[in-house]
DNA sequence: GGCAATATGAAATAATAATTCCAATCCATA
DNA sequence: TATGGATTGGAATTATTATTTCATATTGCC
């Protein structure tokens, strides 16, 4: 192989675009494939990417050779490591404002701890979020006549949220809340009609387990979010997500729960509204 | 294969973990590199796998049969995907999501949109942050004998998680809610030894933005979150913060919000403690 | 401790994929 | 428009890689 071969990506990429005018047709067509679908390029195999871009394997090869590869293997590897870096450095990204915010310096550090523990907790969510239990508690939440939200304590503000988007969605809801003391009576009219999003983290509040309990009794189907399969409230769930939150200084981080109850909202608005068409139509 | 083979990694991973211990030994083996190592999985051959696990590329397709898929291959297509997902840097994996989202198929991209929304804003605050002005409402807020805490509506959930926070902290705090209609009574009792800790974003809850205009002619110090200098909360405050949220439809998020909230929360404690320990000395 | 079932190692084989080669085509230039 | 060089398509070849097979070893059980 030529000593100047590109070696990573972001110079192949500049090759490329240099070259690009004094490039054949085909060879040129492959370039811009290359440039366009890179992921393509590292998982394929010759013939299933000459196929994509439409030319023929060997185009490939020889757009290989003419960038100094010894072959399309050479070409390969470089789009492959590429995939490798990229994915660490944002890794790599999260773990220094953590690194700093663990270090400590000042109160800088304690916005940046929030914030690095804040995009762990979506990161992991967003790939964690079993797809059939989302549709499965949609289902269950758009069917309900009223939509009872319980969360105490840590994720009161969850409810709360959820409380106040179901109610610009102008779907009925209630919010279990504790002010008045008249939870027992507001629990007691819940039908196995309506249904219940209940919000609880380790270490639970008595109150939320408790007032689930009784309302999972009288036979009303509930949506839990909480943190593990041993957790009270996933007992008495139909549908449950466990979200594992990051946390800094003891405080842990909010948004995923908070991302997945808006999504679990809107999405029930929207279901709502589709069958509220259906019906008519 | 199988109906039930697992075809994204997450599944996969659950999977592998829940029978971690009814595998033989090689197996098991294979099965920790794996997920030590995905990315190795992901563009290894068979038998370079095999020899840096240090087993038998035949094992390796047990393994992948064990699993239920027909073959090494169809293994590592989940690990490949989980790449493809996992995509690049972070900006593009972000745009990936909201491209997804906004393509709009289904509720997964509901889901997808408000996890986008909520990244974009943790982003985009990590770089703005006034590190001056933290330390200003730092400062105001630790000196407070009382911090009232004032938001309503959308803003309300960051309002109460404060509330929850600074009483974790045991700093004393008062909500300035609604419900009793007792609010003119309560905000008379602030005075200039107190503090405010006001949110407020477009379109500004009236209640809320009178409720900080008479506050602040109590001469009480006001530290408001809110979402441009033309925000009437501005003009009333001390010092303030702004935070551009990222929509998904139509529901703006609060992850930035909520990030800031906490590290003024928690910093807030500590500045305390600190001068506490030092008041002793 | 012996037997059967299960697991493992190593090499043979089958499958798949990359590369090469050559004929056909295209294109610039005279 | 004829000619030579460059480019391209497609099949043949070679290399690589996954998979299968079978002999051997290990484990659990009576």
């Amino acid at each position: 192989m030529d000593e100047r071969v590109p070696r990573d990506f972001e110079t192949l990429r500049t090759t490329i675009l240099e070259r690009r005018h004094s490039l054949p047709k085909r060879i040129a067509q492959i370039a811009a494939y290359a440039l366009d679908n890179p992921d393509d390029i590292a998982f394929g195999t010759a013939a299933s990417i000459a196929a994509s871009a439409g030319v023929q394997p060997s185009t490939l090869i020889r757009f290989a050779q003419q960038l100094g590869f010894d072959g399309f293997t050479s070409l390969q590897l470089v789009f492959r490591e590429r995939l490798r870096e990229r994915n660490s450095s944002y890794d790599e990204r999260l773990a220094a404002l953590r690194a700093k915010a663990e270090e400590g310096a000042g109160h800088r550090a304690i916005f940046d701890g929030f914030v690095a523990a804040a995009s762990t907790s979506l990161n992991d969510i967003s790939g964690r979020l079993n797809e059939d239990h989302f549709e499965d508690a949609i289902a269950l939440l758009a069917k309900a006549e009223t939509i009872y939200v319980l969360a105490k304590r840590r994720s009161y503000p969850v409810a709360s949220y959820i409380a106040y988007a179901l109610g610009k969605l102008k779907i009925r809801n209630q919010l279990i809340e504790s002010a008045a003391g008249l939870n027992a009576e507001m629990i007691s009219f819940a039908s196995p009609r309506d249904a219940v999003i209940a919000i609880s983290f380790s270490p639970y509040a008595p109150a939320a387990i408790e007032e689930a309990r009784v309302i999972s009794e009288q036979g009303v189907p509930i949506v839990a979010i909480t943190d593990s399969s041993f957790s009270p409230l996933a007992q008495f769930a139909k549908v449950w997500f466990e979200v594992a939150e990051a946390d800094f200084a003891g405080f842990r981080s909010l948004s995923a729960t908070m991302a997945l109850a808006m999504a679990l909202t809107v999405a029930v608005g929207e279901k709502r509204r589709d069958e509220g068409r259906k019906r008519k139509a």
